[in-house]
DNA sequence: TAGCACCTTAGGACTACTAGAAGGCAACTC
DNA sequence: GAGTTGCCTTCTAGTAGTCCTAAGGTGCTA
């Protein structure tokens, strides 16, 4: 199966843009081209570059995709790097989701008290203010 | 308490230029300075960092955010256009929560596979390869 | 009084896109 | 055959948010 530059940005929910910059970028190495330029994608295109948003969605900075995805085209000698590299991507992911919980419960707090505001007409306990001395400045 | 802005860096786990940042743009209107000119930040002041820090990290962008500050100082009657707010905040995150774990997912497989080509001394799995046809070529 | 550590502002560099301009090509209608 | 649509192309410029540097002020301390 082929796939046009637009149909694969649909697939993948990603931006033309994007999948422009990652190509450009040597990201996606066994992408061809028709006979008027324009980028055909095959299937295993695709498999590449689910990996791409993989590893930025979880924060890897597109160099080191580049680095890794050159240790793979480089064969079973760099599997040791290429371990190391997605241990730490796991640990950098499960820290961040433990983040985003922390920072939801935050949010899940504000959502409740305006919730209870609204519903139970109650006041909002955070006085807004210009004036610092009034204690109650909080957002 | 007062604090300099390096005591706040350190607490939150941010750096001086993004707390810089948000003061220079609006969403710190608290903040005092000294004789000279230096910040003092008050530990009401820390709590609308935290704030600050939650919505930023889980991707509400900083013009919403001052946005979101401007209604809490306005008072009462925004209650609603800042509870809708926290719930778009609480759905989008929920949603990044669960895009991270499944992109975990992937990068798991990445890991258990290095671990076993290590570890088994077995080949890897996916082939590089330069050649196109190969049809081995995976990342 | 010299050195150090902190602070300040102004401005530039950086990443990873994002968008717009200007144009090519194919298929369609009029 | 001309025009329109709609996709694609490259090139260039802009953006947000963060980081960094330069140049300078202040205060402590030995």
């Amino acid at each position: 199966m082929s796939y046009s530059i637009q149909e694969v940005a649909k697939k993948m929910n990603v931006s033309t843009y994007s999948i422009r910059y990652y190509h450009d970028h040597g990201m996606l190495p066994f992408v061809k081209r028709d006979a008027n330029n324009n980028r055909v994608f095959e299937d295993s295109d695709l498999e590449w570059l689910h990996l791409i948003i993989c590893l930025r969605s979880t924060g890897m900075p597109v160099e080191r995709i580049q680095h890794y995805l050159d240790l793979v085209q480089e064969g079973e000698s760099t599997v040791p790097e290429r371990y190391e590299m997605m241990k730490a991507q796991q640990s950098r992911t499960l820290e961040e989701i433990n983040d985003l919980q922390n920072h939801l419960k935050t949010i899940n707090v504000k959502v409740d008290h305006y919730a209870d505001v609204l519903i139970n007409h109650k006041s909002d306990d955070f006085v807004p203010s210009n004036v610092r001395d009034a204690e109650e400045v909080q957002p």
